[in-house]
DNA sequence: ACACTACTGTTTGGGTCCAAACGTCCGGTT
DNA sequence: AACCGGACGTTTGGACCCAAACAGTAGTGT
């Protein structure tokens, strides 16, 4: 039994208070420790869920189906703002295109104007197939956030994109 | 220039506002969509920081870091809860644990009880190496967390626990 | 002793994932 | 026309990651 993942929030509050007595020499920031590393914790959990009970039925992966997400969503477009859309390097992106389009549901083209360019495109199988998973994948995401009222879920999206933002604006520097 | 990791609330927001439009007839729950949405394009966006500014600087991946962490706050452990807290499979934990005895930062033994047990403990070079590598880790989650009070923060820590203790009980299911 | 079941860590095969090296293409300069 | 710096997608090498198959150990029952 993982002991961070199961019972309350006593035994999760428990485990910073363990951390805060095991790193007491090092002067830590331990609200934001707890912060970020709930971040990591929660994301890992639902992934794991999503992925075992909802995406494993249709034989995608986590990231194959966030590029399928964004290409419905956002349209075709080149590989570049693809891969950092879905939050993958280009390297990355590659292998996961030729997954993809190995199983129909996406094609490239080069773009007509600019040889360098790739562009990206679902094809009407990959429509198809973020349609028919979306809404399964969406009862799922009502359920992990079953927990929290609909304020405070409006809550954690907005502070979430103030973390968002600030780490952004880190990385491009 | 990744559209939805740049710039302010309003894109973000803006960003959701055109998944409404784009998903309208699929009648999606939008609150926990933005909500979960957000939770891993801030664990991705936190967690590319931390690989490129902080640990790359000591040669580690993120998960060898977190199997360092859990070893050195909650103490020598079987393989099996180690893989449960670090939140990996046990295959990946093996791998990941080659990767590290090769480093010498962590070792393996039977337990002396049990013969299929296996005891994973901290070499002292790996305490050291946690020990050296945390404080910078801390000062870029406090960076992260920056834009917001240490309302907010503790805020999100909780909210975030509350996710994390649903999907749990999902997943135990 | 013997089977039977359950548990533990490892191996295997396929799929991500990244940084860095590579080849190609574009636009502007000489 | 040949060059050159920059941008783009792909390839490469190593590491991670999972599910499933595997081998060894433990405990139970017969």
């Amino acid at each position: 039994m993982p002991r961070a993942f199961a019972a309350g929030d006593e035994e999760l509050v428990e485990a910073e208070h363990l951390i805060r007595d095991q790193m007491s020499g090092l002067d830590l920031d331990l609200q934001a420790l707890a912060a970020v590393s709930n971040i990591f914790r929660a994301a890992t959990a639902v992934r794991n869920h999503m992925e075992r009970d909802v995406l494993a039925v249709h034989a995608l992966s986590w990231t194959a189906f966030v590029v399928l997400f964004v290409l419905r969503v956002w349209g075709e477009q080149s590989s570049r703002d693809l891969a950092a859309e879905a939050g993958v390097t280009g390297g990355t992106l590659t292998g996961v295109l030729d997954t993809l389009e190995r199983k129909g549901l996406t094609e490239r083209s080069v773009h007509p104007d600019d040889g360098r360019k790739v562009t990206v495109r679902l094809t009407d199988e990959g429509v198809d197939a973020v349609d028919g998973v979306m809404p399964a994948f969406n009862v799922e995401e009502a359920k992990v956030t079953g927990g929290l009222t609909t304020t405070e879920t409006n809550n954690l999206a907005s502070l979430l994109r103030t973390v968002l933002r600030t780490t952004s604006e880190l990385n491009q520097r």
